[in-house]
DNA sequence: TCCTTATTGCAAAATATTTGCATTAAGTAT
DNA sequence: ATACTTAATGCAAATATTTTGCAATAAGGA
């Protein structure tokens, strides 16, 4: 199997975006985190190479590319790898720890699908997030 | 059945907040809204009696109390009508006019409590937002 | 290695949200 | 109705967040 790091390469040329240490940094970052990240938090996990603006331009410019993609969580954005690295899915996440697993189900993608051909609506796109409180949250009660 | 209003000055004094012009102007912005609104789109459609700053908190003390309700759509904070007046309900949204319907499926509630314990959280919460264009959007050809 | 120009960093502007404090007024008691 | 207590407001200013202009830098093709 590729290396993810590979395919960023393919992917930058392929967005014709030039592949600079301050991009490679930002997706190394999302790929070594748990959960998609804010860009206040990808700034500040980054060594403090590159300014913040830069950030924001980067983390806008990838994303327009696809090569992240934005997972709008509560009044936040945050950002994880996009499509060529991790397929579509949803997230259940610890409201405590913040961690987030995965989620993907084909039957509840359908059922979203009809849901909003059934509100009259051509359908473009859904937001979907469960939360909830993690085994090892719910048992360390050291609160 | 009771106006809405009543049911405001009632869920006011249940949470022992004061009623004030501002917060009864909120109230009213809200309730003739089609869709949830952002606090800029508050402000922006207030008669300009009450300073931004009393928008900020007002909504902010409205939302503690529940009487209001955020709706985390995207990157934006938006605000609805809490549970006392409207049920606990999603929305089916066009992306064009911004139109919103609500969407109320108990299978689909089901589902993600499901969901959410089949990972291993324990269910708090969840957000769920479709998107689509909705048929008037769609016959105006006219971009 | 040279060249073109996308990308970056810095400073500053633009936006968005919060806070301190004196003033106002909602709601209760008189 | 009047007085009283204190929550709520308005204003100014502090913070925080995001965007923009522009000169300097460096990625990647020739």
């Amino acid at each position: 199997m590729q290396e993810l790091s590979q395919i960023f390469d393919q992917e930058m040329r392929r967005a014709r975006l030039r592949i600079t240490r301050n991009r490679r940094e930002i997706f190394y970052i999302l790929k070594n985190s748990n959960r998609p990240l804010s860009i206040k938090e990808i700034i500040k996990t980054s060594k403090g190479d590159s300014s913040f603006t830069s950030v924001y331009r980067s983390v806008d410019s990838l994303t327009h590319a696809g090569i992240l993609r934005l997972v709008p969580r509560g009044f936040k954005n945050l950002y994880e790898l996009g499509e060529a690295f991790r397929p579509h899915h949803h997230h259940a996440t610890c409201e405590k720890c913040g961690e987030s697993v995965a989620v993907h189900d084909a039957d509840l993608e359908k059922m979203m699908h009809h849901l909003t051909i059934s509100t009259g609506l051509k359908p473009t796109g859904h937001q979907f997030e469960l939360f909830g409180v993690c085994r090892r949250c719910r048992d360390s009660k050291d609160l």
